[in-house]
DNA sequence: CCTTCATGGTTAACACGTTAACTGTTGCGG
DNA sequence: CCGCAACAGTTAACGTGTTAACCATGAAGG
């Protein structure tokens, strides 16, 4: 009964999945949530556009899960001037204030996964992912417009 | 901007979904009724929570595609003399038509995407998921006893 | 027997991923 | 200028993951 290689990824991404929800839980929140939380603190001019593109889902989700953040004052979507097709995205205080943090704990739940794998077996496992990585990529570009 | 090695493993698995979805959707499916269909024909006398346990979803979850499942005539479920309280779920021959193919259909994909890594690497994926998998399977003791 | 608890399953509610269809802009070529 | 494609975003519909609340049956103990 041998599983394969990608169950064992699906596995471990559940797991992960699993673990972080202590953190991301008792903040109210969902793992999109956050993730997209996270996204804009460190990307604070973006518009929908480009979380789409960073979390690889659909435009309609993005919208969706936008509008109830904003419903709890987390973020602000500004349409600008120049171009009033697309809408800048912002945290509020409210929202930095909830999601601070959040990197440190999903380093930690890394780290307590890979715990297990000494580290020249972890650098070899994110070598091997990277290879695989980058021969998925088709997108064409990887690098963003300013 | 280095990817975490379990933002890599997302990605891989999510590429696999798409990847799959060829197989997929050309009968009409979801990847997780095709995951039934498919684990259903392996254990035709499995019990709905035997799929729960099996997928590692939900009991709600599995009712309700079981139940889209049983109004395409895919499936039947029949709750059994003795103890009435499980239903025994089999693939009708509609079912088991429309599934057949699924795993080769996989191995496939499977196959595709590892395509990067020689037969050495491969092995050395396998080798690395299933020592952190082996430390998250346990499903009743989180914490095994020294 | 009858109370109590565990077990298998369902329904409801909320959030998310996806596709399809739609609105509004912007930009470009004729 | 005008027509039309491309682009940003939204709404709707379907299926799924999850929790909470619930029903029904079976098992165990007094």
């Amino acid at each position: 009964m041998k599983e394969s290689t990608l169950e064992l990824m699906r596995w471990v991404v559940w797991a992960q999945r699993r673990i972080a929800d202590d953190w991301i839980r008792e903040r109210g929140l969902t793992h999109e949530q956050s993730a997209v939380l996270a996204y804009l603190s460190k990307n604070p001019n973006a518009i929908q556009r480009d979380i789409v593109r960073a979390t690889r889902t659909s435009a309609p989700g993005v919208s969706r899960l936008l509008a109830g953040l904003e419903r709890r004052g987390l973020v602000e979507r500004r349409t600008q001037e120049g171009d009033t097709r697309s809408r800048r995205v912002q945290v509020t205080p409210a929202g930095a204030e909830l999601i601070q943090g959040f990197e440190e704990a999903m380093d930690r739940v890394e780290e307590s996964i890979l715990a297990p794998l000494g580290d020249e077996g972890r650098a070899r496992l994110h070598d091997l992912l990277e290879q695989l990585a980058s021969r998925l990529d088709p997108p064409s570009l990887p690098d963003p417009e300013q």
